[in-house]
DNA sequence: GATGGCAAAATTGCATGCAATCGACTATAC
DNA sequence: GTATAGTCGATTGCATGCAATTTTGCCATC
């Protein structure tokens, strides 16, 4: 999981780890999410499932259907492309505003981020992802815009989904020398070009990502989710 | 309340009518909004209400502090135009799908609702600002894009929060003759012109609201909401 | 008179229990 | 053999109750 995951409330440590379970394939879509199985595997009870689900289900990443329980969304490839236009058109935003008060330091902790790429690159599929999509985050932290980050943030999410449903194997990683590519267009103040190259790369991603298929079947198969209920399990004495 | 109230469950029947109080600046920014008092006066239990405030933080209408309650969320000026920025490049993206595939149906209902906007003209204020804002929803619902819209609802409804804290009174009429132009430039297909109008609407509304600065108690005032508590109350039996 | 700490009241955090709803299965009629 | 109706099981919808936390008012002390 995240370091991002600072000693929260139960409530929220069981709203991430669910939402790093599927970000990471383990829980995969169109999975069933009894509140009750859930509930046991994280040491909680339901109130505090169900909460998570809702809030899962307002991020896009879970379909809760009336009286019929929960599922890990399964976005339709049209969702998918209005979902990757949108983000093109709110990392627009996000350039714009980062390169207009670009420090150092910023500049800085954005090779840091991209080293972490580096290192991961050859690590598992669902961490390279991870931090692809950290990066895109990063990027709205630096512009200071509570607002900016919250909506790339869900957005983000929602793209890896989609990235985990339709992407084919190891198509990610080679967004790597285009991150690189748009950090220096960023350190070099070069907004057009920076802009350019952000939407070229999403773009790219999800050329690269839409084009095979995957089918996953609608099966329960919690125990994957062990690793994930364990760290939660254990936060609570 | 709205015509897209339409009989759903009492779940989002509260999330509405609170959402609807809240626009109509009839629960006002800073107000508390403790769980207790609301499910009494919706006549329901607090976990109904928890489930609502919850839903709306996420949407960033209502503020949610830690064991210390929630209230009405109260964005700062940077926030205010941080929304507003980001709102004008989403429906940059609305004008140019919209545009993309017109039809004399979907015309005809832009038009209808705009006539229902000059007939209100001169009835409340809270009112005028509800249609402009249903102006715009209808506009992504035109799109045929469930994310669009759902995005667009989203950080309209905080738009309208934003308006209702920073706007000057009767800052908001003079949008009726912007959508007319919107109309008849996506009635003649002209994209550039349609963005450019949005983009010019919506600077607008921003500028004519962000300049005065009213501010609200932090009082509790619940009688306030007695017709919206009501009406869900009767939708019960 | 101001400050620090303590205790009581108010409010949220969470678990549990019961009722309502939906889906699947079976039995029965055609 | 197929179709339809009815019942049963599983799961969610919601209310209530208790524990935990924060706030507020009070009193003692400086």
């Amino acid at each position: 999981m995240k370091a991002s995951d600072k000693a929260k409330h139960r409530n929220e440590l069981i709203c991430s780890a669910l939402r790093s379970a599927i970000l990471e394939r383990v829980l995969l879509p169109g999975m069933k999410l009894p509140e009750d199985s859930l509930g046991e595997r994280f040491g909680v009870s339901r109130t505090l499932i169900r909460q998570a689900l809702e809030r899962l289900a307002a991020e896009g990443l879970v379909e809760l259907r009336r009286n019929r329980g929960a599922m890990v969304a399964k976005p339709s490839l049209e969702e998918a492309r209005d979902i990757f236009e949108l983000r093109t058109q709110i990392e627009d935003l996000v350039i714009s505003r980062v390169i207009k008060d670009m420090t150092p330091t910023k500049l800085a902790e954005l090779e840091a981020h991209l080293a972490k790429e580096v290192e991961a690159e050859h690590a598992s599929e669902p961490i390279s992802i991870r931090l692809a999509t950290e990066f895109h985050i990063l990027l709205a932290k630096l512009t200071g815009s509570p607002v900016l980050l919250r909506y790339v943030e869900e957005i983000g999410y929602r793209c890896g989904l989609t990235l985990s449903l339709y992407a084919r194997p190891h198509s990610s990683d080679c967004g790597i020398s285009e991150h690189r590519q748009i950090i220096d267009a960023l350190a070099n103040a070069d907004e057009e070009k920076a802009r350019d190259l952000m939407r070229s790369h999403l773009t790219a991603v999800a050329d690269r990502a839409l084009i095979t298929q995957k089918e996953a079947g609608p099966l329960v198969y919690l125990d994957a989710l062990e690793p994930y209920a364990r760290q939660v399990r254990e936060s609570q004495d």
